[in-house]
DNA sequence: CTTTGTGAATAATTTCACAGCG
DNA sequence: CGCTGTGAAATTATTCACAAAG
């Protein structure tokens, strides 16, 4: 068992695939499961979930599979889900309602722990018990309970603005919904996600459908949302 | 210029990166970019852009780079964005709203052309213009004008049904926001998006930033949602 | 007899480095 | 000269195939 210490970025972004399907099976009372079943409910194939949990350990049993609960608590410690990340997400309108409601971000290490926002009809009210904070009161709200990752749902137009802000309140981790790129200063870890990168796939697979008939190769586990940063979104030392 | 008709899936998924830049480059007046300052903007290095705008065809001029706006139109052609591809949003929840708002999904080859969901004191409302029709109604809307792509942007627990009615309603690609897994039959386009799976990666990151400095391999150019999906989702022929 | 874990083989992607064109 | 386009090299990811464990 060498156990790499250093876990293929390829693997990483598909942890957390396994991460809920595991959920799901554990929670329907599923015992064990095996390469083969996870690799079909992915899908992809089963080499490639036994590589990836290879990574982790060796923690399947010969001949039967893997215990579901037990494997789940191994990804889970392995992606930091055993830690809480408290989520402070800037701007909510639809998206970051819709984000402050999802089940991901409200299970499993993450925790939305504030929401600003500037539209005074929206300040005072609450979406999940969380009172929305006007943006100017920003420093003063995260000082007290320090978000370990930032979300900004804003428009583009503002999301630059909100991310010094992030930086600058200590925050070392933003996720941008908005469809702007924005510059942060080395140490920050940055991810971009756009909405819409998925549909264009979509429509080039879709208007190179008729030549040559390869499925596209992306079709089973697909490539998400992707949206350019500045190239400064590193975690230091 | 061998011009390979098969354009690498990881080139695909960069380049509604590129896109966007240059529509945000066009816009602003610029006549000319290099694959230098296109790499900066997207965050990665200047050959993979040359290299990947190699797959398009030869459209740079050596010594001064490519002409914007004849580049954008490339790849909006490469990226079948050039067609029009009607796009209908089963569930109006915050999510669908948001979708249904984002510049991505309402510019550039797309357009919302149908809006359902079943709650009654939203049947009928209406968001950019467009009327939110009743689930029930599904089938004899999309008679009308068939859309491209179907968006699943409902509960999870109503994904699967909802992509049933999209396929028997001869919709080829269904992009799906819902976390569950669906079954669509082979020949049908899907490509599931979770918008957690960001934060997950990130957990991963910030919980091993002190274990031996590297940077993320995937910071720069962010690997976005990704939720594996039945492993049936092909295009035909 | 089943299913893991993993080296070895293969394939895909990225990066390098430079010839060649404007 | 400056910057593209692209083979070749390096790196990363996937798949194969099978020995070993339960």
């Amino acid at each position: 068992m060498p156990l790499n210490r250093r876990i293929p970025e390829a693997t990483v972004a598909r942890l957390p695939i396994y991460q809920r399907l595991l959920l799901e099976l554990v929670g329907s009372g599923t015992g064990t499961v095996s390469s083969e079943q996870l690799a079909a409910m992915a899908g992809v194939n089963a080499s490639k979930v036994r590589k990836d949990l290879s990574f982790l350990g060796s923690f399947g049993t010969r001949g039967s599979g893997y215990e579901a609960d037990f494997l789940l608590s191994q990804i889970d410690r392995e992606l930091g889900l055993d830690h809480d990340w408290p989520v402070a997400i800037v701007g909510i309108g639809n998206l970051g309602r819709a984000l402050a409601n999802a089940p991901g971000f409200t299970s499993r290490g993450f925790r939305v722990s504030a929401l600003f926002d500037v539209a005074p009809e929206l300040v005072g009210s609450r979406v999940r018990g969380i009172a929305i904070r006007h943006l100017d009161d920003f420093e003063e709200e995260v000082a007290s309970d320090p978000p370990a990752i930032g979300v900004i749902a804003t428009p583009a137009a503002d999301a630059q603005s909100v991310a010094e802000r992030m930086v600058q309140a200590e925050i070392r981790a933003i996720l941008n919904f908005a469809s702007r790129v924005l510059a942060v200063p080395p140490g920050v870890l940055l991810r971009d996600v756009d909405l819409s990168i998925e549909l264009q796939v979509i429509s080039f697979h879709l208007s190179h459908r008729h030549e040559a008939g390869a499925p596209p190769a992306g079709s089973q586990l697909a490539m998400g949302p992707v949206l350019g940063s500045l190239g400064l979104a590193h975690i230091e030392r």
